[in-house]
DNA sequence: GATTAGCACTCTCGTCCATAGAGTGCTAAA
DNA sequence: TTTAGCACTCTATGGACGAGAGTGCTAATC
């Protein structure tokens, strides 16, 4: 990495800051009047000819000013940006929405997503902790009516997967219960993905030997859960925010976000591919699906009992406040983890 | 209502059906040489022009083509318009969606949701039942770790309302599992939104005096979920596709038809509101809100035992083809009642 | 009396063109 | 090294204009 000279920094501070705030390329007199650099435009706009040599600005034509490209984002992100916690209302607002007692975690998770977009003018993404990474609760089989079932799968962090199912005729209540507990007490402590692999499937098969079919139904269920192709529940929310930003006037442009989006897989990619605990940046071409090439991503893992556990993110234009965003989204991690661990 | 006699009708119908079909105004010369009325354009002109008077087509400007008026939709609606079975395609698609056993409910409705809005080109909302008129097939406390419980209230359909609650330190497991049965056996059958004014409370408060503080928590859950303030969850699929649609190419409109079904209130408002069990259809200014003023609601209820439940819907432009949207949401409704029911 | 051909009239939309405005790069002076 | 000045480039804007589509009306026709 190139280390660049104080003033060209500041020039490059000054373009991504204008470019971000009006959505339109800067030339060099509108830094030199905004921004108070101490030199002429005539100085910035042989800089901005530098910067845009060294790939970190480009130009729509000749005679427009100049934007960042995609290197030049990231090198603001990495070099200049200063991440920027969110102000008190909004941190008043955040815990507001998401730290009312007793509510549903599936409400938490979704009132999360809507403020993370309401604040940051992104489509926001919370996922789940994907089953297969959770660790297991209670197991629980409750009886419906006319001959089906439930199985009812509970993580440490609270949240609940459930399937139904047919019941065999010979599957009483009792026992269903039974297993219920059995199941239970060994498992609890397991995350479902470990649950195949180990010791105690031999002791649970042993003492359940009479309930051998209500059994391997279960277990079925649960080998299911625990395979790396489930993928995570997420919800997607702020579709009508992210129409307010300029980029997105193009309906054709937000319809491609929003069907790219829409697809699992692809979350399952962006996000929980990610390892980082940290705030991670994404930034236009550096993800790998045609239709959010000019779009940026910025995301972060909550976690429950110190791990890492499910992601938040949002995705909007590259020219996006990346401070103001990232702040946002680690404040509200936080929040998120502390409210599922109270 | 005036009776039109048989030629008006045919010319109606063939406004409207082009006019849903290529979203332009269209002319006398168009329906003349599209629809074989066998009559000249200067005929259909004069009917067009009776048409505009009684109110069923208007034009954009005095040069232009005519297009249906909200009047002349609904005419259209009650008087022409059949509802179309789905093709069979169509149909396998659906069953092979919504159809698959084992799968959480959750993945059921959601499936539905974006199929419906896939094959309509329109927003779809899914409704879960409301859980104040939901009967009630189990009660269970699950113990969490760190002094912290969950109460999972499972309705008939085998919906999973979950909440965190704080434990107090007196609380045992073994309360826990016998409130939940006690509670169960109770009041399995009752609607949640009966349990409170009915006698068994006085049967249950008796019977656990003994476990009077987790009683109370839990009884002043289920008494909050029975308020009928305590709104359905509802789920929106779709905004991708809704965006092919020419008049959502303004993103403003797309915007504030997203904005408006965001509220939870307007929801609740517009499908639940509705009594008819069988598919119903709002068009245009019918409905009251600003925002979505120049769009259409059909929307139909699912039922299960014979009770109708929740409610699917479709939102989209006014130039929509009714006869098919209708057969859409009507099949779909039966596909989720009887996969509900199974 | 109903239908139709013909025609004048109206309104929109796309194209073309000219102009204003913004920004650049380069050169020469400070 | 910085800056003032200037020629040049490109876009955006607005007006003029003609093509095209459709109507309403009148008079002729069935």
């Amino acid at each position: 990495m190139t280390r660049l000279d104080e003033r060209k920094r500041q020039v490059m501070r000054a373009v991504v800051e204008s470019y971000v705030a009006n959505a339109q390329p800067v030339g060099s007199r509108t830094i030199a009047r905004d921004y108070d650099l101490g030199v002429s435009s005539a100085t910035i706009r042989n800089e901005m000819a530098d910067l845009e040599e060294l790939g970190y600005l480009e130009q729509p034509h000749t005679s427009a000013g100049r934007m960042p490209s995609d290197a030049g984002y990231r090198f603001y992100v990495d070099e200049i940006a200063r991440v920027s916690s969110p102000t008190h209302l909004q941190l008043e607002r955040m815990r507001r929405a998401i730290g009312q007692q007793a509510s549903e975690i599936d409400e938490v998770l979704q009132a999360a997503g809507r403020l993370l977009s309401e604040i940051t003018d992104c489509l926001s993404v919370v996922v789940e902790p994907s089953p297969s990474g959770a660790v297991l609760n209670t197991v629980e089989i409750v009886p419906l009516e006319s001959d089906r079932m439930m199985l009812l799968v509970i993580t440490r962090e609270g949240l609940v997967h459930n399937r139904m199912l047919d019941c065999p005729d010979d599957v009483s209540s009792e026992q269903m219960n039974h297993v219920s507990h059995v199941l239970t007490r060994y498992l609890r402590g397991y995350t479902l993905g470990d649950i195949l692999s180990s010791e105690v499937v031999r002791g649970i098969r042993s003492e359940l030997d009479h309930c051998r079919k209500l059994l391997d139904m279960v277990m079925h269920i649960l080998s299911s859960y625990s395979s790396e192709d489930v993928q995570a529940r997420y919800r997607l929310e702020g579709a009508a925010n992210i129409m307010k930003q300029p980029e997105f006037q193009d309906v054709r442009r937000a319809q491609k976000v929003l069907r790219v989006l829409s697809q699992q897989s692809v979350i399952n990619d962006l996000l929980r591919s990610v390892r980082s605990e940290d705030v991670f940046v994404l930034i236009g071409s550096e993800n790998r699906y045609e239709g959010i090439r000019d779009c940026s991503i910025v995301t972060s893992a909550y976690s429950i009992r110190g791990q890492s556990a499910g992601r938040i993110g949002v995705l909007g234009p590259r020219r996006m406040n990346y401070g103001r965003v990232m702040g946002t989204v680690k404040t509200l991690t936080s929040l998120l983890s502390e409210v599922l661990n109270r």
